[in-house]
DNA sequence: TCCGAACCGTAACGTACGGTACGGCAGAAA
DNA sequence: TTTCTGCCGTACCGTACGTTACGGTTCGGA
């Protein structure tokens, strides 16, 4: 459905230099980014950029994926899951999760992907999607499922569980960064975030309270 | 701190027509709109439109509180309440705010507002977020804190309470449909994730229930 | 030492688009 | 009928930027 997660081709240590520029730039400048700006930082010739990435949007598409490939956390598959365990999992990826959201890098690279998502124009949008959203909720089902085998939570379905623990921990911190809010996330702020969250998660779904007054 | 919700500022009927015609265009095409494409599609001369909005900016911030203007839906403010029509109250809170951002013209309008606080090139940001999460915040906490008084509800703080039923109810369909992904939300659909939310909310919020495990 | 590949820096080209100028037309006022 | 106002249509200007071209430099290998 979504693209490739993958982008292991082979980059040169001078290209994951330049894409790092990039990556800074599109920071600094959001999609205002030009390819003179990017070779004047980065000390190298427009020529070497369309060589190595083709045109613009393949520069761009690059940098996602570079940027994609470094935030990927590891799996959290632990064998012996109790009640503390799943908790502590579920705070991590909380906590992860806002601290991404909030970080000026994703919040640049979202929205040259959402711009682009409107102009059809490349396929960004699916890139962020599929290394953000999609990426995690593929590494949380797992956890939620062991959970669930091992007796601490109760659901159905695994994916429309993982959008309500979704909903509950980004709330509207995605779209207000988006459109400009100046919202200040400190790490304090997010922990206590993760762990509201958390707890309203297990009062939802936890399988020690009474089942759910309506499922759907 | 947001920019200011009322945009009264006397359109000309002609005016509200080109305005539609820009808002009709901006679905289409998205940032990527031109001045002489709304000029084409509008009959009318670009010596017009510079002298009606200034420029570029300027029109598209009329576009913008235009269609901010037409979405403005009444306040439930009924004086007796009781659980079900605190129920029926959420859950029209929950449809309407699903249908909206589901829609095209939602869409295209936070793309493009979404660009515009990259750039900082205009308030675009600030405009779409003052008629939309804050427009809604500012009418659903009154419902909620008369809920409370009501004896239905329980919690500390109306904006905490009202974030956790924003992310109840969206979930990660903003993002999504912003990114690009193709999802499809049915009336049907709506209605149901707008009743699973508002079951979430009184699971987490019902004064019927236990107190909360951890309060924050 | 010589050659070629890769790359830097910069100049140049083409185009798209924001913004402006201007001629013409329709309608209202006198 | 004349004149003034407001607007349409279109041509035009300036600029910014993506893309290409080219001369010069470095460096590894024969």
């Amino acid at each position: 459905m979504q693209t490739s997660i993958d982008n292991g081709e082979a980059l040169t240590e001078r290209q994951a230099e330049v894409l790092d520029v990039a990556l800074r730039l599109l920071v600094e400048e959001g999609d205002a980014l030009t390819m003179t700006a990017v070779a004047r930082r980065a000390s190298c010739s427009k020529e070497t950029l369309y060589k190595w990435f083709g045109d613009r949007d393949g520069l761009l598409t690059a940098t996602v994926q570079w940027q994609a490939s470094k935030v990927r956390a590891g799996n959290y598959d632990r064998q012996h899951l109790d009640a503390a365990a799943l908790r502590d999992s579920l705070e991590g990826f909380a906590v992860n999760w806002l601290s991404v959201i909030s970080s000026s890098t994703s919040i640049a690279l979202n929205r040259v992907a959402v711009s682009h998502a409107g102009s059809g124009k490349s396929n960004l949008g699916s890139i962020v999607l599929a290394n953000g959203r999609f990426a995690i909720g593929e590494r949380l089902k797992p956890l939620l499922e062991a959970g669930r085998a091992a007796g601490l939570l109760a659901f159905d379905d695994a994916e429309e569980t993982f959008r309500s623990f979704f909903g509950l921990v980004g709330r509207d911190v995605q779209i207000r960064l988006l459109l400009g809010d100046t919202l200040k996330l400190s790490a304090a702020a997010i922990e206590r975030d993760a762990k509201r969250a958390v707890d309203q998660f297990f009062t939802l779904f936890g399988a020690a309270n009474r089942p759910k007054i309506r499922s759907l």
